[in-house]
DNA sequence: TTCGATATCGAACTTATTGTTCAATATCAT
DNA sequence: ATGATATTGAACAATAAGTTCGATATCGAA
């Protein structure tokens, strides 16, 4: 990639993590983007079609740092299956969170962006799939597993909110704990 | 209130509700909404400052039907607190979004009605905070009471969402067991 | 270094939407 | 019948999205 391209993406990338901290995503402004980052219109629309896509490309890189361990890509974090505990993976995700890498959580706890929690639970269900075996079969033997896969995601989802709408009070371990408790 | 008023105010509702089930609420315009209830653009700002002032108030309609047991205004449906079953408070809501009043299914599958979502909320944190007796003590000695409200209704909302978007094939009975099993 | 390719710029432009204003008109309640 | 009020429609300003295009700057490869 053209090192004008790289440059001019990470600093829309930039531009927009930025502007995300301090305010919701659909009140954000292309014209906000490209005045923070310092590009022009056009050059905007020429990496991005919209802004909804600058959220998706975003997502991705967010993403695979968090997720990384899933795609088999990174081997340095393979432990986190084999800790001890079913709650590693879970734990591995909260202690990830908490460091609130790029304003993730911003964007987790905004009530306005389903789109990116959508992109979330995407991400969530292929972890979900791997490691449902950590749950004890006799619970899935009443309900569909669908439902039952739908319900771990969305309990994730609803414990890490509280968490962050409680000022993330409590350690990753705390939370891990709750989260298995409620489930 | 002014017969004419009146008139007005319900054509607006009818005109949002249609669309409501066509599109997503941050797709509608307010142009569409006035040609669709036939009214001019003026008479729709003398009724609604904005379009979220019109959904909040499309929300209070809607949902004094569904959780008007909770006012005590109507007596007819006391009778759901003393059904047998803890499940029966639920039951009852279950039953009441299979009839789909007013498109309101749409609004709460759709992704992107979270202020919606945010009203309905409300509404069912009143209903738990009054039957939370009705779970087992013993699970909320572990974790915080506000976690545990919080993960009531996320659980309601995830397993309704889950049932609209398996087309509701199940029974309400049906998914207020699995709603029970799962919580 | 040179040169062809391409990314960026910036400004102007179209289109769409929001919310306001106002005078003319229609409808209301009494 | 009449005074009060709701509705109308058109015009208006403001904001934003997305496009276009010629000029310019920067790139990568020879």
């Amino acid at each position: 990639m053209d090192r004008r391209q790289k440059k001019t993406r990470q600093a829309i990338f930039n531009a927009f993590t930025e502007l995300l901290s301090k305010k919701d995503f659909d009140k954000i402004s292309v014209g906000e983007i490209i005045d923070e980052a310092d590009v022009g219109r056009a050059t905007f629309y020429a990496h991005f079609e919209t802004k909804d896509f600058l959220l998706k490309e975003l997502c991705k890189e967010l993403f695979c740092h968090i997720f990384d361990t899933e795609n088999g890509c990174n081997t340095e974090h393979r432990h986190i299956f084999e800790c001890d505990g079913e709650s590693s993976v879970f734990l591995h995700l909260f202690r990830h969170l908490q460091k609130n890498d790029n304003n993730i959580l911003k964007l987790l706890s905004s009530p306005n962006n389903e789109l990116f929690l959508g992109y979330f639970k995407d991400q969530l269900e292929i972890l979900v799939v791997d490691h449902i075996s950590l749950f004890e079969a006799k619970k899935r033997k009443t309900i569909p597993d669908s439902l039952f896969r739908h319900h771990i995601i969305s309990t994730f989802i609803g414990t890490l909110r509280w968490w962050i709408d409680n000022k993330m009070k409590e350690t990753p371990e705390c939370i891990t704990e709750y989260f298995f408790t409620i489930l």
